[in-house]
RNA sequence: GGAGAGAUGGCAGAGUGGUCGAUUGCGGCGGUCUUGAAAACCGUUGACCUUCACGGGUCCGGGGGUUCGAAUCCCUCUCUCUCCGCCA
């Protein structure tokens, strides 16, 4: 959410500014502040009644106090009128709220001055890249033929189960997930995380908190029941934790680190791109987190940044990173940094990560403040990155190290794993 | 799932229809005293909307109702605790 200070005080660059994202705001921009306008003027008028009407409730007490009957009863009619006045009142003033509420929440976030023009992925900017592209052998084939051959992972089970993109791992493909996890949570709580182990499921005020609901409704399984919403991501339940509070700036920065399974939809997914591991239902994913002091949040992004390029380098996987065009970022990122590594066997780049700068976005959504060293209430920034999401880690390093011999696995991984290959 | 009790400011905990946004204690902040600190004493200390400001309004778990007037009474939802049942 748009603080809507800056959409009154300068909605020209507003405007301007979601032009990046593809989205034309002006008009709704408009009707924003003609709500707002509208709000005002209401509540004003609200306000003089209900003073007034506390006026008189006062005086009427007295009255009645001191034995003035007819007196405070000839006031009570004046309340009588004023009550009506201002109930009518309140109810038009909540529907104004929920209208420029409704409207001012469907505004994507600003982008950030560095972000690139754009509307499809290749017009994404490649800001680095590093590691060799491997050379595979003569008869190299896809994970997806590697889970079967090694018998790691098995997609038929999966679906005769549960249903497409809900795999099984067995045997060393299920201890390398077990390894993963733990290599990257070591990984981040190295690096001064806090671990959390989340609630897989949230209720709606988390979904709309991180800014799933409503716009990506259709995206979460929902347990309509309970009315519970299973988790796209950790980023939901760990960053809600600090829904509706206030902070102290002795307090900051926050940084957590879970693990949790992630179920996604995919709703309108199909072709080669959900092949395998390439795009599931159900998957497992270690999740940063960050909450900061706006001054800080694009320091905290670098930092970030390169604690997930650290991963990657430590698992030998060539990789590069992307600044994401307007139109390829998410609707409440500021500035997004994709980690892509290259997957020999399917030769193409597979995202594994996404980290980003919600800037305010979020804490506007879930009111998370905090106190400065003056004593001063602002929004906190919040950030998040994958750190990492395992199926396509898991289908790079199975495709990229395979040799007649079997699958060798990285050294880093092998201290979590137990064994080095995968034969 | 059944029965009962409860939810008040950062925390603890008063308040059961009328100057209550709320007594008090702790904590926090500022000051006096001190070389410094502690103790003691004094002061201060919630959020939100609106206003240039003065001021006005809203908030005692959420929502609704009764009343001229609600933290206080009624309904409802959520959550917590105790007991019973079931259970990894």
């Amino acid at each position: 959410m748009i603080p809507l200070h800056i959409l009154r005080e300068n909605p020209e660059s507003v405007v301007s500014g979601l032009a990046i994202k593809n989205f034309d705001a002006k008009d709704l921009i408009a009707r924003i502040i003609l709500l707002d306008d509208k709000r005002k003027s209401t509540q004003n008028q609200m306000d003089d009644g209900l003073a007034e009407a506390n006026r008189l409730a006062k005086e009427i007490g007295h009255l009645f106090k001191n034995g003035e009957t007819e007196l405070a009863n000839q006031k009570k009619e004046r309340t009588a009128t004023l009550k009506e006045e201002t109930n009518q009142l309140s109810v038009s003033l909540q529907q104004i709220e929920n209208e420029l509420n409704e409207a001012i929440v469907i505004l994507p976030n600003l982008p950030h001055s560095s972000v690139p023009p754009g509307r499809l992925p290749t017009d994404n900017e490649i800001i680095y890249s590093e590691g060799e592209l491997p050379a595979l052998p003569e008869n190299s084939i896809p994970h997806w033929e590697l889970a079967t051959k090694y018998n790691i992972i098995s997609f038929e089970l999966g679906s005769k189960v549960t249903g497409a993109g809900f795999p099984f791992y067995i045997g060393k493909g299920a201890k390398l997930q077990r390894a993963l996890i733990n290599f990257f949570l070591e990984e981040a709580i190295s690096a001064g995380y806090t671990e959390y182990q989340p609630p897989l499921m949230v209720n709606e005020a988390s979904g709309f908190g991180t800014g799933q609901l409503p716009d990506k409704e259709g995206q979460m399984y929902h347990a309509t029941a309970d009315n519970l919403y299973l988790i796209p991501t950790a980023e939901v339940p760990i960053t809600n934790l600090y829904r509706n509070t206030i902070q102290k700036h002795t307090d900051l920065p926050i940084k957590n680190v879970a693990y949790s399974s992630c179920f996604r939809r995919e709703a309108g997914s199909y072709g080669k791109d959900v092949r395998g591991l390439n795009r599931l239902h159900q998957f497992d994913k270690v999740e940063i987190v960050q909450v900061q002091p706006p001054q800080d949040s694009y320091t905290a992004l670098e930092e970030m940044k390169n604690h997930v390029a650290g991963i990657l380098r430590k698992l030998n996987l060539p990789f590069r990173i992307l600044r994401l065009c307007g139109g390829d970022m998410s609707f409440a990122s500021a500035l997004t940094y994709d980690f892509e590594v290259y997957s020999a066997a399917q030769d193409k780049w597979l995202e594994v990560s996404s980290v980003s700068n919600f800037e305010s976005f979020q804490a506007n959504r879930m009111k998370l403040r905090y106190k400065d060293e003056n004593g001063k209430t602002s929004l906190a920034h919040t950030l998040n990155g994958s750190a990492l999401a395992l199926p396509r880690i898991v289908a790079a390093l199975l495709e990229n190290n395979q040799s007649p011999e079997g699958i060798h696995i990285p050294a880093a991984l092998s201290a979590f794993t137990g064994f080095d290959i995968i034969s």
